[in-house]
DNA sequence: GCTTAATGATACCATATTAGTATCTTTTGT
DNA sequence: ACAAAAGATACTAATATGGTATCATTAAGC
C-alpha cells in the first residue's frame, strides 16, 4: 500500500519549496533545505523540468522555478511521472489473461477502491499543500 | 500504487478455492487449478495455516480446509499477513523524523486517502468473492 | 510396523524496483 | 576566461518481492 514513492516524496517537497519562495531557485539551495542527497536530487530536478513541471535556467544565476501554477500541479502527475502508470490489474496469473478476468469480483472491487484513490488524489496539488 | 501483491492474490485464490470446495484440499490440488508454482503455493498455505486461517491436516490424505467462516476471512487480514503493516507515513526524510510531521498536510492527505481505501479493503471478504 | 502421501520448517537464490552515485558536457552571467 | 549553474548518461547499491530446494515430521491405510 504504498502510496507514494521516494523519488515523489522529494519531487513534491522540492516543487512546494520553489512555489512559496517564488523565485528561481538553485539545486544546491534545495539540497541544504530539503536534506537530499544532492546527485538524487539534481536528477530529480532534471526530470521534473524535462517534464515540464519546472523551468530551467542554465548558466550562472540558472536554476528552477514552476513553469505551470501551483494550482494546476495535481501531485498525482508527478506520481505519474516517478512511479508510472497508477493503475493495475489485480490478477497476476501466470504470463497469460486470466481466464476468470471477466467474472472476477476481487478484481473489480480493486479497481474501484484504487479508483476512489486516485481521484482523491487529482484533488490534491501544490496549492493546496503549500497553504497552511 | 499496487494495493495487493502476488503473495496475497495468490492466496486469495487459493482460500476461494477451498471456500467453495468446503473440503479439505491438498497443496497438490491447489497448484494443478491454480496454475501457481508448486514450492510458492506451499510456502503460501504454510503461512496461512499458521496464521489460522487455514487449518492443516498432515499425514497422507491431508491437506487444508479454512479455519474461518470465509464471512470472517477479510482481505485485509491477507494483505497484512503478506504485505505486512498497511499504513505508511508519507514522509521519508533520511532517518529522523521529520521536523515538519506535525503540520504536513500531504501526509495528513495520504492518511486519509489510505484510511478510506483500508475501510473499502475492510467490506471485502471471501464470502464476497465466492458469491458469483 | 512399513510405506506413502501429505504438511512443517528453513535456508537459499533470482529478479525487479527503487534509491543513490559519478562523471562529463553545455550554457551563461560576470 | 571563469565560475556556477543545469543537461545527459551510465553506473552501482539496497531492498522487496518472487520463487526454489531440501529435509524432517506426521498420520492413514494396508
Ligand atoms: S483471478 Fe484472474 S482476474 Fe481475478
Ligand atoms: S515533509 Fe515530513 S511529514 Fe511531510
Amino acid at each position: 500500500m504504498k502510496l507514494i514513492t521516494r523519488n515523489t516524496d522529494y519531487a513534491l517537497r522540492a516543487i512546494c519549496y520553489i512555489a512559496k519562495e517564488n523565485k528561481i531557485v538553485t539545486a544546491p539551495e534545495l539540497v541544504k533545505v530539503l536534506g537530499v542527497p544532492r546527485p538524487f536530487m539534481r536528477k530529480i530536478l532534471q526530470r521534473l523540468s524535462k517534464e515540464k513541471i519546472l523551468e530551467s535556467h542554465k548558466g550562472q544565476a540558472g536554476g528552477f522555478k514552476l513553469n505551470l501554477l501551483p494550482k494546476k500541479i495535481s501531485i498525482i502527475q508527478i506520481m505519474h511521472i516517478f512511479q508510472g502508470q497508477t493503475g493495475l490489474d489485480g490478477c497476476f496469473l501466470k504470463k497469460d489473461i486470466c481466464p476468470n478476468r471477466g467474472k472476477c469480483i476481487l478484481r473489480k472491487k480493486i479497481r474501484v477502491i484504487e479508483n476512489n484513490a486516485l481521484t482523491q488524489l487529482r484533488q490534491i496539488n501544490i496549492a493546496v499543500l503549500i497553504k497552511g
